[in-house]
DNA sequence: TGTTTTTATGAACACTGTTCATTTTATTTG
DNA sequence: CAAATAAAATGAACAGTGTTCATAAAAACA
């Protein structure tokens, strides 16, 4: 029966459709201003087949949370690559990420600032666990920045949570627009100044 | 006309009545998810009459904000009284930063996470000068530590940034829920140690 | 007391997420 | 090919939202 094949390929065809208008408008506008009918709208079908494929509104922000994480991930991974020392990887990585945030700010949002609807999602272990995994990348860079003499004695959760803080908040201070507080053309070179300051400040924290 | 007095008075009165209405159904179901009719039932008023006193529900919300950076500028006072070193001071304040976001929340969020309103509100230079003023309280005791010796040359805003960012890194990651990753009896000795890990380390980078 | 000003109301509007009986379209069977 | 069945799409309906505004009630003034 090639027929199933073909309903199914055309079930995941229209999930990817519903997924793109719903990411691009939640980009734009926002979650909670965006609703199931302007999805609906774009992709040129009625409101109530959007519920064919998604259970709610929820379910299409938890599945492009997964294809976010996936993305970061990728992200990371490139940070990691090709840099020999130990520290370089540590620097390169919060680099990435950070350049993710600011490349990808709804999707960041989403992983690591949203609650609303994650709370009320009964998914609670499973839709965590694609952040465990990019804490793990974290850890793993600084086990071996460790090995090389950095950090002292100090244990290896602490510092590598410190180092997730420090990234996080200059990201979501930048992103939900705290740092207005500042010139305009001078933002982007302090929080690049700050991160260069920390990692130096770090550098210097070794046996 | 003591009659015009009592009307200012009774004025006063109802903005209060709102305002801590609504303040408690925010921390307790969040901004979204209650509405001007919640807010009026509570009060015991008419949803109409709520728009007699504030222009719509961001009115509310900024009425709130205002009043939140007020409470966090005197929790950031308590923090610098009464600590002679300079070091110290900022340690504490620290502190008494991360206290007031974890016993806060909601207010927190407002303040430093929430952009949904604030943005469209048009208040755009305003609305941000508590804010200003809160970093500047950050920037007097980092130059104090630096005249102390600390952070050997760096600069002041840079350093301001970067702690700023590490506390509310911190304060973020554990109020969006993203602590979850780690078991619960380890998630506010983690929070806490990460801390102390990153104000010992800044304690070692001095001339 | 009668008039004017202030305050409160609740119906109405256009929107929301979601459900479901009905209709349309596609596939399989006789 | 036509009839029966299965799948997909629809759009009306429900209970909710923020907000407005003509009307009604209350208070203040003359």
């Amino acid at each position: 029966m090639g027929v199933i094949d073909r309903k199914e390929r055309e079930k995941v065809e229209m999930k990817r459709q519903i997924l793109d208008a719903a990411r691009s408008l939640f980009l734009e506008q926002g979650f909670e201003k965006t609703s199931i009918r302007n999805i609906a709208e774009v992709i040129e079908y009625s409101a109530g087949t959007i519920y064919l494929y998604f259970k709610d509104k929820n379910e299409i922000l938890f599945a492009l949370h997964v294809e976010a994480f996936s993305a970061l991930m990728q992200a990371m991974q490139a940070g990691i690559m090709g840099e020999a020392d130990p520290f370089e990887r540590l620097i390169s990585l919060g680099k990435h990420y950070l350049k993710y945030a600011f490349e990808n700010p709804e999707l960041y949002d989403l992983m690591f600032v949203m609650t609303a609807p994650m709370e009320t999602l009964e998914c609670r272990e499973e839709i965590w666990c694609d952040g465990e995994r990019a804490f793990e990348t974290l850890k793993f860079v600084v086990a071996d920045c460790m090995k090389a003499g950095y950090f002292k004695d100090a244990d290896n959760e602490t510092i590598s949570v410190m180092v997730w803080s420090l990234v996080h908040g200059l990201a979501t201070l930048h992103l939900r627009r705290r740092t207005v507080i500042f010139p305009e053309e001078k933002r982007i070179q302090l929080l690049e100044d700050a991160y260069a300051k920390f990692v130096e400040i770090l550098k210097t924290y070794k046996k």
